[in-house]
DNA sequence: GTCTATAGTGCGATAGAC
DNA sequence: GTCTATCGCACTATAGAC
């Protein structure tokens, strides 16, 4: 097998595959799932309906890679945050360095993200399922980095770590319904003060 | 005019016209929007779905009914938790009992609290406007009661009364997602410890 | 790889007998 | 008021020319 083909693996198929995902984020997150038509997402991109085919299987097979991108986002964000941390870093500190990074995901109206919140329980069941695995394969989530706080007892025994966890993920979720634009604040000083409001819930 | 027969003004029309929409409440609250079929509406009050046109002109229409009886739900139970308070009720007490009303509503899994929390953000949009239009309505909202606990100086300046809204509804939305049934407390309970941490997150 | 045409399908909505 | 039959439409998906 002749390596000259493959020495550039098809870039601009990849690309336009990429295109085609941006594209799909933007307008699950402006439309919802129901509202968004293949023809939507191709207009968006600038090709036709049925050249999506080309690159995905079914509608449903591009809206989950989308989510599933999403989730990854929002897994590496979390990690990505709690890694940057010093070595003596508190359970509480990776906690807030965390949830501080989910928000800012949802502030800066990520299209993924935005997409992934919104339309996450639209899903059929079959692609939900798949999309649950996925949310379990991440390598850090707030329910561990919760409990792990509790039981340093760095976080009162008295906060229940499911409500807890509602409080914080249903936060993060709602906070990229509402439009950060119209605020004067940065993205970063919003994810502050609203994870400074998080702690002191779970403290 | 004679009142015989408007002396018992067509009962079970009206009454199989409920039946319509506690039925379509159920089915919105488990399947969302989108999956949602007037054959599935029919089926759940056992009926077909030709049959609904004769009590609402279109589909839209009978979502609309559903999601507007949510948001006055939401409103009425608010409204009574706040009424129900002694007259020297603090702006802090208000604002938690409202909460507190709120939050029971999505636990107990009022069939149109989570139908509203789960479709809310999948309608059309002529049909978004008019919900926007009776949320508005609400005798009292979070924004208000929040604010005047600011003003009354109970809550700190430092508390973005935006933010803090963000917070009790998102945590509020996000409570009707999650099973309540595996949980052996009572919905007063975890209402009652939820609204404590919310509380003590914008204080 | 792209684009046109069209097959296939499911659902909202209406007609009309009863 | 109910139920059957069916229309019309929008959208997914495929066929096939280029």
């Amino acid at each position: 097998m002749k390596t000259s083909t493959a020495r550039r693996p098809r870039a601009s198929s990849l690309e336009k595959r990429q295109r085609i995902l941006d594209a799909a984020a933007r307008v699950l997150a402006r439309q919802g799932y129901a509202e968004t038509t293949l023809h939507d997402v191709a207009g968006e991109c600038g090709t036709y309906a049925a050249s999506l085919y080309y690159y995905f299987p079914s509608r449903d097979d591009l809206v989950k890679e989308v989510v599933l991108l999403a989730v990854g986002r929002f897994g590496a964000a979390m990690a990505e945050a709690v890694a940057a941390l010093p070595a003596q870093a508190t359970a509480i500190d990776r906690l807030k360095a965390a949830v501080r990074a989910m928000l800012l995901l949802s502030i800066t109206k990520d299209d993924y993200a935005v997409a992934y919140n919104r339309i996450f329980d639209q899903l059929p069941d079959a692609l939900n399922r798949e999309v649950e695995q996925a949310r379990n394969a991440v390598p850090i989530g707030v329910a561990e980095l919760l409990t792990a706080a509790i039981e340093a007892g760095e976080i009162g025994a008295g906060t229940d770590a499911k409500l807890a966890r509602i409080l914080i993920i249903g936060t993060t979720h709602w906070m990229s319904k509402w439009s950060a634009s119209k605020d004067q604040r940065s993205p970063h000083k919003i994810a502050e003060q609203m994870t400074e409001m998080l702690m002191r819930a779970v403290a």
